[in-house]
DNA sequence: TCCGTGATTACCT
DNA sequence: GGTAATCACGGAT
């Protein structure tokens, strides 16, 4: 399926779809190994209330990414995806850096390779995602080819850290990966595509 | 387990 | 207008 047909289905639909995605944007390309969806109708979701200054990148064209600040220190980056008229977004919870590993080494420090992008604020910070690029649509999200997608176990499980509708599943991850980020209670949505 | 840190929101006046 | 609680987290302890 097209990417941009993707981009244009519910949140929830397309986030196990682009696991195992390269998604490269600022010198480093990483493998998304975990993300959870926020749709339209979803109380969890940063949109819900309608549109703010904050949020309104989610209800703006798929294909861009919507950044936020949050605990007064982290960014963390969705991708945003919708049908037509809805907000809508996927967080990018976690990846494995594939290239530009030693720039992403020079943004995260001391962390062990496997940490470098594990958890969403250290996956905006490996790539250098930062308010600047709020609603920015220069990076490259490349589709896993189709054998090496069949081979990826799928995980679902609720999200992570929120108040609001916290037993929705839609919180998605590549099963036994070990750059996903260590919050796992989980159950197997499906083996091979 | 604890806590830094600041934008945003919810709820007042 | 003001103010307090909340927050899609990470690192140190």
């Amino acid at each position: 399926m097209l990417l941009t047909d993707l981009l244009h289905q519910r949140p929830e639909v397309t986030a196990p779809r682009i696991l195992g995605a390269r998604l490269s944007f600022g010198g480093v390309t990483v493998r998304l190994t975990e993300l959870e969806a926020y749709a339209a109708d979803d109380p969890g979701s940063h949109a819900f209330r309608g549109k703010t200054n904050r949020n309104r990148v989610m209800f703006g064209p798929p294909g861009h990414l919507y950044v936020y600040f949050t605990y007064g220190m982290h960014h963390c980056a969705n991708l945003v995806c919708h049908p037509e008229g809805e907000p809508g977004g996927i967080l990018l919870r976690a990846g494995e850096v594939v290239d530009g590993i030693e720039l992403a080494r020079e943004r995260r420090g001391s962390a062990r390779d496997v940490d470098l992008a594990r958890g969403p604020a250290r996956l905006a910070s490996a790539l250098g995602i930062d308010l600047g690029m709020n609603g920015t649509d220069a990076f490259e999200l490349d589709l896993a080819p189709v054998g090496e997608w069949s081979q990826i176990e799928v995980a679902t499980g609720p999200r992570v850290g929120l108040r609001l509708a916290p037993d929705q599943p839609w919180r998605f991850w590549v099963a036994g990966d070990p750059t996903v980020s260590q919050y796992r209670p989980a159950k197997k949505l499906r083996a091979n595509g």
